[in-house]
DNA sequence: GCTTCCAAGCGAAACGTTTCGCTATGGCGA
DNA sequence: TCGCCATAGCGAAACGTTTCGCTTGGAAGC
C-alpha cells in the first residue's frame, strides 16, 4: 500500500484544477460570458449570473492567475528588497508593506540581500523574469555610479527605502537621519559629553551617511570640534563595532560616550564597553539607533533615535502603487521625522574623566 | 512638458520587454530553437548557441515567467503563511526558508495572518489563484476539525511549521516544545520555587498546548500538584499577559516564580511584577520561550528555552522541495530539541516565601 | 409588417512560452 | 551510387485567460 498504489508520486497532491472551460461547460454558456460574470466586464442578466455563480461553487473554480497574468501583461506582484529580515526594524517595515500591498490586492515576494550586491542584482533578475509590477528596495549601495547601473536594468516602478540614491529617477521614503543623530549627539552634549565616539555601520549606504553627518552638526553647533580619531565606520556586524569600540576606549584621552549608528552596533559597543570593565551609563553613556520594543527592557534601558519603521513601509507601498496607476510626476521623497527616546544608558560623564576631558580639550567644558 | 508629452503615464516604466521573438529574429533562428538553447533540452550545434546567447544579450531578453509557468504548468513560487513576521522568532525562521528557498530557484511570498483565520483564509485563497507550487504554513489553529476542512481546500505540497495538526496529511517540523517547558519548569522546581505561575497564549495552536503538558510534566515529576488557578491561558499580548500575571500576583498565596510561553507574554509578566513592586530576580523567578539575541542584554538577562528557528525554516523547505520533486512516502514530522539557557532571570525565591510557602502547600518544600 | 436598435451572448485571436512531430541535410555503409 | 539514419532546426499546437467584434433575437418606432 506504500509503495505500489503510486505510480506517479505528484498525482494524489496537484489535484487537476477547475478552469474556466469546466464552469463554462457547467453552467452551459460560453468562457466569454463566464469570464464576463467573474469580472463584472459586461452586463449579464441575473439568471445567468447566478448559474455561473453556482457553477464556479460546484466545480471549485479559482482563475488562474498566471493566465490571467500573462493575458493581461501584468501581474498583481511586489518586489520587497531587504537587506535582512530577522532586522526588528526591516521586519517591522516589510510587515507593514505587506499589510498594506495585501490590502490592495496585491502580492510581497520577500528578498535577502544580506547588504551584498551580487544578491541584490540576482534577485533584481529574478524579479524581472517574476515581471513583478513594482519593486519596494533598500538598496546595499548609495552610490550615484552604482545606481545608474540599476537604473537602466529595472523596468518597473521603483520606491526605495531606508537607502536613498541621488539622481535616480525613484521615489524614496526614508527617515530624517541627520536629524535624528543630531539630537541623540546633542543630548550627549546637553549631558556634558565632549568626547563622543562614533561607531558606524558601512558608510556606503546613505542612512549611515547622514547619521554621521547629524553626528558632525551637532559637534559643530556646539563648537566642538570634530576628531576622526574618534571615529569608526564600515562596522558590518556587532562584533565589528565591538572591536572598534574597544580600540576607542584603547584611547589615551578615551571618549566618556557613544554615538551608534544602529541597533546590532549598539549591542557591541555595549559588550566593548562591558568587557573593558566599565559601566553603562556611569562610566560611558551610548546612544542606540533605529529603535525597537526591546531598547526599553534592556539593561540599562537604551537611549535611542527610534525610526517609524511601519510608516515607511507603508508609505512605500502608497507611492508605488500611485505610479502603477499611472502617476508620472516629479519622483517623491518622503521623509520621516525620528522620535528620540532618553532612557537610561546616557548620563552625565564620570566628575575625574569630566576633568580629565577638560583640562585637555581645547574648550574647557563647564560642569553643568 | 509635464502634461502634453504623456499621453500615458506607464509608458515610460514598463518598458517593453524583449520576448523570445526578438531574440529569434536577431539570430536568425526559429523561437523553437531559441527555447531549447536557452533550457539545454535538444543538442544545438555550438556556434548557434552562440549566436543566440549573443542575442539575448543584444536585445536585453529576460524570459517571461509568467508564459513559462503557464506552458510548464506549474511555477516556482513557495508560499510562506506565518502570524506575524515582526516576531523575532518568524523573522528568523522566514530568513532560512527564504534563503533555502532562493538557493534552490524558488521564491517565497510572504503573508502575515496576525493569528487570524479569516485572513488565513482570503491568503490560501490567493496562493491557490497565484498558483504556488507549495505552501509553508503555520496555522492560526490547530484544531483537527479546523485542519480537515484546509486539507481539501489546498490542492499543493504544505508543510507545516510550529503549529502541528494531528491528522492532517501534511509533514511539518517544530520545536520540542514540551520537553522545552518541562526543563525551564524542573529548572524552576530546583531552584526551591514551590508556586509556579504560568502564563500562555493563544491554547488552539500545538507549542502553546504542549508547552502547557511540559508545565504539568515539570510539576508531577517533582511530585507537585498541578494548581489550575495559578495557570492563565490565552494571552494574545503582552498587555493581556501583564494583567494575568497581575491576577495570580494579587493571590492570597502568590506564585514566587514565573513560567511564561513565549517573548511578548514574557515582557507583560516581567511588566506587572515590576508594577507590583517586586524585583526580578530577587523577588520573582522569570523564564521566557521562543529565544532571541535580546534576552541576554534585558534587564536582567532572561533565562529561555530557545527554538532553533533558521533550523525550522531549512528544514521546512528542503521537506517542501521533496514533495515537489515526486516523493510520496507518509507524511514526516520532524521536531527539533531546544536549548535552554539559563541567565539571570531565574533564581532561589525569597527566603521568606518559600517559608509561608511550606507553611501553605501540601508537600512542605526542603530548603535548598 | 418592416426596419432599426440594443442588449446578451458567443467565437476566435492573442498573450509568450514549451514541446511534439516533422523536414531537410549530410555522412556513412553496402 | 543509392538508401538509410542520425541530427539540427523548424512549424504549429497548446497552456487558461481576456477582449474585440460579431451574431442573434426581440422590442420599439414608423
Amino acid at each position: 500500500m506504500t509503495g505500489c498504489t503510486e505510480i506517479r508520486g505528484n498525482e494524489g497532491w496537484a489535484a487537476e484544477m477547475a478552469t474556466i472551460r469546466d464552469v463554462a461547460r457547467a453552467a452551459g454558456v460560453s468562457i466569454a460570458t463566464v469570464s464576463a460574470t467573474l469580472n463584472g466586464t459586461k452586463n449579464v442578466s441575473e439568471e445567468l449570473r447566478k448559474r455561473v455563480l453556482d457553477a464556479v461553487g460546484h466545480v471549485g473554480y479559482a482563475p488562474n492567475g498566471i493566465a490571467q497574468s500573462l493575458k493581461r501583461g501584468t501581474t498583481r506582484l511586489l518586489g520587497l528588497i531587504l537587506p535582512d529580515i530577522t532586522n526588528p526594524y526591516f521586519a517591522a517595515l516589510a510587515r507593514a508593506a505587506e499589510s498594506a500591498a495585501s490590502a490592495r490586492g496585491y502580492t510581497v515576494l520577500l528578498c535577502n540581500t544580506d547588504e551584498d550586491a551580487a544578491k541584490e542584482s540576482e534577485y533584481l533578475r529574478l524579479m524581472k523574469t517574476q515581471r513583478v509590477a513594482g519593486l519596494i528596495l533598500a538598496l546595499t549601495e548609495s552610490a550615484p555610479e552604482y545606481t545608474a547601473g540599476l537604473v537602466e536594468m529595472i523596468a518597473v516602478p521603483v520606491v526605495l527605502v531606508d537607502r536613498v540614491a541621488p539622481g535616480a529617477p525613484w521615489d524614496s521614503v526614508a527617515s530624517l537621519n541627520a536629524d535624528g543623530a543630531r539630537r541623540a549627539v546633542t543630548h550627549l552634549i546637553e549631558r556634558g559629553h565632549r568626547r563622543i565616539g562614533g561607531v558606524f555601520g558601512r558608510d556606503s549606504v546613505s542612512p549611515i551617511q547622514e547619521r554621521l553627518a547629524g553626528y558632525r552638526t551637532a559637534l559643530e553647533a556646539a563648537s566642538l570640534s570634530f576628531d576622526p580619531g574618534l571615529v569608526r565606520l564600515g562596522c558590518r556586524d556587532s562584533e565589528a563595532a565591538r572591536k572598534a569600540a574597544q580600540a576607542l576606549l584603547n584611547l589615551p584621552d578615551r571618549p566618556t560616550a557613544f554615538f551608534t549608528s544602529n541597533n546590532q552596533v549598539m549591542l557591541g559597543v555595549l559588550q566593548a564597553v562591558r568587557n573593558h570593565g566599565l559601566a553603562c551609563p556611569a562610566d560611558v553613556s551610548i546612544t542606540g539607533f533605529d529603535g525597537l520594543s526591546w531598547a526599553e527592557v534592556m539593561n540599562p534601558p537604551m537611549t535611542t533615535v527610534e525610526q517609524p519603521a511601519a510608516m515607511i513601509g507603508d508609505q512605500a507601498v502608497e507611492l508605488l502603487l500611485r505610479r502603477l496607476e499611472g502617476a508620472a510626476d516629479e519622483p517623491r521623497h518622503v521623509r520621516f521625522p525620528t522620535e528620540f527616546l532618553v532612557r537610561g544608558s546616557s548620563a552625565k560623564p564620570p566628575p575625574r574623566l569630566a576633568q580629565v576631558v577638560a583640562g585637555a580639550g581645547r574648550r574647557p567644558a563647564k560642569p553643568s
